[in-house]
DNA sequence: CCGTATCCATTCCGATACTG
DNA sequence: CAGTATCGGAATGGATACGG
């Protein structure tokens, strides 16, 4: 078997997520959706990616349940991609990505596209994440609960050292 | 020139942190950092990755900043991989992308590790968007400004419709 | 145990041509 | 415009064999 090894099955969220995506061009076709691309040449011309591969990532997208698609408005044979809620529940995964990419990616005078609040014209401000409590939590301070392999309402678990999952 | 689209230049933070990270098993091998792994085999046992792969996915993670290497204090020859600054600052992405899998992406029964806020032994909660005042953002809050194509401090800059960027 | 080097099937993806 | 079909070069990634 020679196949990329797939996570469908894998019970780390992190993996299932990874697996459900696909892969990175499906990730800025989310993130043009965000942006309020619909149509297939919109995405095409934003990404420059091939028809073919736009076309194949579309399609696995809304099996996914990421997007689903629409005949478009405009009375034509023409269908539109839209967010489905699960979808549009990827929002805060494409903003820490991005916040990472502005603070990492970026040399200091470089210029780079921001997202913004549409009242205020302010950027967001930064992820930051909480225990239950409120508190400020680091990634020393958590730890992964992990599921041993298998079947059914399998129950053993071991917390292991401070982790992401 | 047939070469997979790059995104070194693009002026896109998700693009460009999409580009530094550079496919999923890197992800996944971040992942493990957090969750404590160091080791060539612990990474390698974890993922079930090949090791010529899992070799290339390193050397590259530590060309991008985000992992550093360094001789393990085994006193052998052996190295470890420890997470940068820049490779830390990854949490708030795994973390989301870690709460949308397991909101969306398993079946409700289903088992699945957890991330856990070691003192309290409760989940994290959910990460939020925020306002630079405080206010909880939605996508449709959001608009993006764009940056033209191109040199130097280029200006122009245009808002278009709520979005991730 | 920690990698590197090689081999090879599969997949990816860009380009192009074609259809409605 | 919105795709589908096909092609071919390149990269992926698994398996294995091999050195430190």
């Amino acid at each position: 078997m020679v196949a990329r090894t797939r996570f469908d099955a894998d019970p780390c969220p992190v993996a299932r997520s990874v697996n459900a995506i696909g892969d990175w061009w499906s990730l800025l076709i989310v993130r043009d959706a965000f942006d309020g691309s619909r149509r297939f040449g919109e995405f095409q011309r934003s990404l420059g990616i091939a028809k073919n591969i736009l076309a194949a990532r579309l399609r696995a997208l809304e099996e996914a349940g990421v997007l689903r698609s629409a005949p478009a408005p405009d009375g034509g044979s023409r269908r539109e991609y839209l967010l489905t809620d699960k979808g549009r529940a990827l929002f805060p995964v494409i903003v820490a990505l991005r916040q990472w990419g502005e603070e990492q990616c970026f040399t200091p005078g470089e210029d780079h596209s921001r997202l913004l609040d549409r009242r205020t014209g302010r950027p967001l401000r930064r992820v930051q994440l909480h225990a239950a409590d409120g508190r400020p939590v680091e990634p020393e301070d958590t730890v992964v609960e992990k599921v041993r392999a298998a079947e059914g309402a399998g129950q053993g678990t071991a917390a292991e050292a401070g982790g992401a999952g």
